[in-house]
DNA sequence: TGTACATCAGTGAACGCGCGTTCACTGATGTAC
DNA sequence: TGTACATCAGTGAACGCGCGTTCACTGATGTAC
């Protein structure tokens, strides 16, 4: 008899049935959107009776705090795994448009529409400001921006908790932020099919966008 | 007896509580997000039985599309009337964001996260439309953008139907393209509130970005 | 001006639905001796 | 190895709820003569 079993079989089935429950809100999310996301639906697809889930989740809030912990933690993977390999800045870029547009639904579960009045247990904003690390990381191999450095810059000279008290000048910091919001910006309205009517190509644009970014 | 009254006592009544449920609507909405709205609950809160809304209304979907007509109406508005009164791109910029921030799930509800299967109906395409002309006005009115044209550029070329034909060059389409997505980025994340834990103040993200975007 | 009729706003009851969640239970799986 | 017990996955019935929507109706407002 083995001591310290780390697993027991039942706790490996668990750990799989909570996965295939993942699984499928993670479809149903694709298909009709987080708000639609329903328990008994899920259950439904899996050939069990609503109830049997309550093994596995305390309830719909904590199904879907876990779905936003692991589009986090998906998505903190997918910068960490880029950064390791040595991408620079454009790797970065390229990591997350790549993830985003492995499920778009997933992207939005954590930077679309907020619901009002949902707040995010503090695990999650943790590793969040993990994945901020990252880049800001990046930015500060890349060489320092040249140009005037504006009001911003002073400003952020006086905020730059957020980043864990990252040693990089504050026009990094600004860089880094630009980085997000320039992407995102990008990246949210090709996912949300805003561009789909125009006929360019998306990528493009996204490429001009991280050129233009990256700069001279 | 006047011939031809444009509007009758009750056409005025009728025009005023569909404004009136419009209002309620958007305050659900504010409260709970678009995804909670709820006929019902409308009529509750106007002191009315719920089949009333079904005088002004055909059903949900109606009165959401029309939410959404609305809003589109309302950003194009802000943009004409900016534009209207002579300002450049920045004013547009400034008109764009105090939009917003007096009704951020109204900025969501048209540039948020898109439900799976939606399609707006075709005159609401017509109004976006309008309101990227009026951007690309204001980009061709500002001095055309130096440095080496790129891949993009040439793409846009060959892409330029959504533009309406707008004999501006190529750069200038992208430059509108640009303006969009950069403060689209930029404010989507301020109104979802990404930056609240950050500390900095949001506005002069979006000055900065706004700033570096115009150009040099 | 007064009466007869048509229009239309709004009600209340009812429909079926799917939701989250609880509860007492059955039956299979794993554990202890 | 075999038996007695505990654990736990899953079921089915039931709860209350709010939803969108329909329908036949009442009563007020407006129109026609």
């Amino acid at each position: 008899m083995p001591e310290a079993r780390t697993s027991t079989p039942r706790e490996r089935y668990r750990t799989q049935v909570r996965a295939e429950i993942k699984e499928h809100a993670w479809e149903q999310i694709a298909t009709a959107g987080a708000s639609a996301l329903s328990l008994n639906a899920i259950a439904k697809r899996m050939g069990m009776s609503g109830p049997a889930l309550y093994r596995y989740f305390d309830g719909r809030d904590e199904l879907i705090t876990e779905l936003i912990r692991d589009a986090y933690r998906s998505q903190a993977d997918a910068f960490r795994a880029a950064a390791g390999s040595g991408a620079d800045l454009a790797g970065l870029a390229h990591a997350l448009r790549a993830w985003a547009l492995e499920d778009p639904q997933r992207y939005f579960l954590i930077h679309g529409t907020p619901v009002p009045g949902y707040h995010a247990p503090g695990d999650i904003t943790e590793i969040a400001a993990e994945t901020m690390t990252v880049i800001v990381d990046a930015c500060a191999a890349l060489a320092s921006p040249g140009g005037t450095a504006g009001a911003f810059d002073a400003h952020l000279e006086d905020h730059r908790q957020w980043a864990g008290d990252h040693p990089a000048p504050s026009p990094v910091l600004h860089r880094a932020l630009s980085f997000w919001s320039r992407l995102h910006g990008v990246l949210s309205l090709e996912l949300a099919g805003q561009f789909t009517g125009m006929g360019f190509d998306p990528a493009l644009l996204f490429e001009a966008e991280l050129k233009d970014l990256i700069g001279p």
